[in-house]
DNA sequence: CGGAAACTTGAAACCTTTCAAGAGTCGTGG
DNA sequence: CCACGACTCTTGAAAGGTTTCAAGTTTCCG
């Protein structure tokens, strides 16, 4: 899968949109060949952040879209009082920077979790863009579409019970990981207990009492932040939707 | 407000968008007058539904992209089991059709608590319009990043108790018919309890209650649908974000 | 005017949170 | 390499807010 083409000479590895592992969940999934090498001539790549570090930041104008590489993230909203409220857990493949469309400044900051790499389409470029590409912002639009989609099963699982939702969760982890050719039964969890808490609106007592409870049933093996799904179908049926 | 040029023999009135008294809230809100123009030719207008009528439904082919003209109407989402869960209330100058861009099947169903009318752009003619009024995807995008923002709020708003987030619903509603010039502090509620709780998580009994509450402490006047705000600084006092 | 649906109000039940304390994990520096 | 400290995680018991159940009242529409 790794690219075999000779690199530029002094240049860190620059993999081309069509040759990126994640091009069937990324940007170019409907663009064609032709137009993936436009984009491609204007992303930039390869920026590399670590841990706990910001990729944006609330209030900062619109940076544009941002692809995440490799590593996670999370997605924050804050209120005037500073709490935070995790509006998503981003994946390699996975597209952000929605909440700048609105207002031209960010509602939203992202944090990375793990190191993370990225590319960017500068916010500036993305009008450019769109007479270049005519695919892109029919893209994009599909995208938001998606937002839209999952936001309204957000809010169906905020109507069940506790359990519902960490089993729902841990479905929708692993069939993210399982897209994107990892393991779905056996992943890491880069987040804490708290901020798994706080993205389904539950106490991180609650969570850590639910995964011991999931545990006790047979249905997942849990090492601190090692989970393995050993009963996915038990856990499927905890998920409503 | 309303037009004074000579209507077309026979027709109905047929409103262009920029003699629209809705086009500051609408499609138009972003676009050159020669783009509204062009925009004006190709929306079907005056289409008129009763109360519990649907505008369209789970599971059709996207219809396109609808602004509410008179009435209210409600968003829902449905699941496995029938559960109806309340995305949003539609009010007249607001645009629908979003659920239908991910998969080009609407996931979510719209229904008229009042009597309606409504403009549509056919979904097959955005991919052409968007050649012919360049601004319009850039304005279909802020939309989306509005809906997404819109998310954001109501997921810190699932997080307060029910109190906020009945007072925060009552503001927001008075925001929205004030900014449509309807009077902010009286006001007909077109949806029922019932609604009222789905849309915010909480049993009807509660928002009942809730009302009660707000009555007895002089913050609001209640009879059955008709709401008439008292104090809206005690109604902010409640609210988040 | 009559009946169905919507709304209100009370009391008990329940799920989740909060508070508290102890155990485990991780990274850093001696 | 081990020890320390901070943070995270786990587990128990009590508290609390919201739901559920139930019954009566009002509103609305045919």
């Amino acid at each position: 899968m790794t690219s075999s083409r000779p690199l530029p000479l002094g240049a860190k590895p620059r993999i081309t949109c069509d040759a990126c592992h994640l091009s069937k969940l990324c940007i170019p999934k409907g663009l064609t060949q032709e137009e993936v090498d436009s984009l491609s001539r204007i992303v930039r790549r390869n920026r590399t952040l670590a841990k706990g570090t910001v990729l944006y930041q609330h209030g900062e104008w619109h940076h544009g879209i941002l692809a995440l590489k490799t590593g996670t993230a999370k997605l924050v909203s804050l209120d005037r009082q500073g709490n935070e409220y995790l509006v998503d857990f981003i994946l390699p493949g996975d597209i952000l920077g929605f909440d700048g469309f609105s207002t031209q400044r960010h509602s939203c900051s992202a944090v990375a979790l793990e190191t993370v790499s990225y590319c960017e389409i500068p916010a500036h470029q993305i009008e450019i863009l769109t007479r270049e590409i005519p695919g892109l912002l029919q893209v994009l639009l599909q995208y938001s579409g998606t937002q839209f989609d999952l936001s309204v099963q957000r809010l169906v699982l905020s109507r069940r019970s506790a359990e519902e939702r960490l089993a729902a969760f841990l479905a929708h982890l692993s069939e993210r990981y399982r897209q994107r050719g990892f393991s779905p039964t056996e992943f890491r969890l880069s987040m804490t207990r708290q901020e798994i808490g706080n993205y389904l609106g539950l106490a991180p007592e609650t969570v850590s009492r639910l995964l011991g409870q999931f545990e006790a049933s047979g249905l997942i093996d849990v090492q601190s932040k090692l989970i393995r799904i050993l009963d996915m179908h038990g856990i499927l049926s905890y998920c409503p939707a």
